[in-house]
DNA sequence: GCACTGGTTCGACGTGTGTCAACATAGACA
DNA sequence: TGTCTATGTTGACACACGTCGAACCAGTGC
């Protein structure tokens, strides 16, 4: 259950993992990184998605289990759909704890898209 | 034609422009804060408006004349429809100069998605 | 004024996406 | 074992989205 393989905007490299693509400002993407980039912001560009990404992100511990956060507004089985969208997306990983199951969003994820956008600005 | 009152994410404060919404990791968004972001991240969220938008940000100046970056496989109609789309989401503005119309990329918009996703780390 | 080039808008088509109700599954507890 | 709660999955629906061709507008140059 190691987050290398399932990111995909994010490449293991031995003792982490770097990002895909360059910073958009550097130089024009190329289909494929742009493919692979987009597949993430896609997965952030509803505003359910968006919500409960941001409750796991800011829960303790950068993970929450699925009843503190399925409060957006839409029914259980949305949540739970979208919460399969984001973890194929690679943003968030789940894991079952007993009754309880809890998704855990990867900070290097965050990190990667936060270069993609502002290029060497956000430091390692 | 100034920037502040295009661009959904940011809010204008005098001097300048301030992110709409907090870090996602600090506390779980509102539904109001996730509607204004997840524009922005769906618009990023195709392959083909994703290639613009770097093709954008990377010319020189931060700006690009269409015609010198509607080589990404689609009909100029569809480059023309995406563009738009980005200008509606508040990533981009357009000036016609000429014959030729002009975009360019605000960077306190890219510096606003970086915070947005990394925190306090990336710095103004 | 007229033709030409660069971009945008319009209308239409097929595909993808968000949503829900209903059902299925996993673990806890008696 | 059986039942109950917590999640995930399936199927179906309406709506939004990406794409294109055709028509339309804006400047330029003759």
């Amino acid at each position: 259950m190691s987050n290398a393989k399932v990111l995909p905007l994010l490449e293991a490299d031995g003792q982490g993992v770097a990002p895909c693509c360059p910073p958009l400002t550097e130089r024009p993407m190329t289909a494929k990184e742009a493919a692979t980039a987009a597949r993430m912001f896609k997965a952030l560009g509803d505003p359910v998605r968006l919500r409960l990404f941001s409750a796991v992100a800011s829960h303790e511990g950068g993970e929450a289990c699925v009843c503190d956060i399925s409060d957006v507004g839409v029914s259980q089985p949305t949540v739970s759909h979208h919460l399969k969208k984001l973890k194929e997306a690679g943003l968030l990983t789940s894991e079952r704890r007993g009754t309880w199951v809890y998704y855990r969003v990867e900070p290097s994820v965050l990190a990667a898209m936060g270069k993609l956008l502002v290029g060497a600005s956000a430091a390692v």
